[in-house]
DNA sequence: GTGTTTGCAAATAGTTTGCAAGAAC
DNA sequence: GTTCTTGCAAACTATTTGCAAACAC
């Protein structure tokens, strides 16, 4: 049994063609990359895969429920996906190109804890992005 | 000259009624209310202002564009707008009752315009959302 | 008076849903 | 064989746009 597979039962979902291949889909990403449901969509065209865009979405969202993958949205855009790696991350976005890249920062982080608390909140969790110009 | 008709006209637009209502309204949000274009849109037909829902998203646009209000955008929701006060500030969002918090912390700020010079961006912004429960 | 703005209805973009046919086990 | 999943088309939500009438200056 391939490791897709495996990973796919182990979030308790059935092992299907379609969650199979958009599964493929997000491992073959890079950092660079954070691709919307339609982007996706139009990758699985361009393998010849018969998958609807519909399913994109509705897999998508049963990934994001089983902790395989995190949602994330910058700016106006769509919603992009990517896949749970279990360490947290942030994100710098390029204001000019669009392009992504994660960091995680332990001093930020810890900052972040300090300011939940010292405004009376429970932290639950972060999303934070940086906005810049690749230089 | 009422205040509110300086403000938009120094920000470059005519004053119209629409535009004074719908600025008022903002005026009158404090650091807990965060409006949706529909949100503004209610409170203004509970006040018998006779304004479409498409021209609160053009004014709204047009504010945003003139630098008057900044355009959030919290997890999944819908956008919502403030008025630009000047100065930068983040967001504390209470993930049970969707309560907002403003705060504006220098060693955060500081430590984000370190991440971006290590990794060899130029600043030009962030956006910080910390999720917790209020305790 | 002239150019800008508005209201309405229709269009659009992203995403979700109902349902009958098809796949997983 | 039964239950879960998929594809398609239609529905939906948030937002934008075309256009003729109304307004600001």
């Amino acid at each position: 049994m391939s490791a897709e597979s495996n990973d796919l039962r182990q979030a308790g979902l059935k092992v299907t063609h379609p969650r199979v291949k958009i599964y493929q889909v997000l491992l073959s990403a890079t950092e660079a990359d954070h691709w919307s449901a339609e982007e996706i969509y139009r990758l699985l065209v361009e393998r010849s895969e018969d998958i609807g865009l519909a399913t994109v979405y509705r897999v998508l969202t049963q990934f994001e429920e089983a902790g395989l993958v995190i949602r994330q949205r910058f700016e106006n855009e769509h919603a992009v996906y990517e896949l749970a790696t279990g360490d947290h991350h942030d994100h710098l976005v390029c204001s000019r190109t669009g392009q992504v890249r994660e960091f995680n920062d332990d001093k930020l982080n810890q900052r972040l804890l300090e300011i939940a608390a010292e405004n009376g909140f429970e932290y639950t969790g972060q999303t934070v992005h940086i906005f810049g110009e690749v230089r």
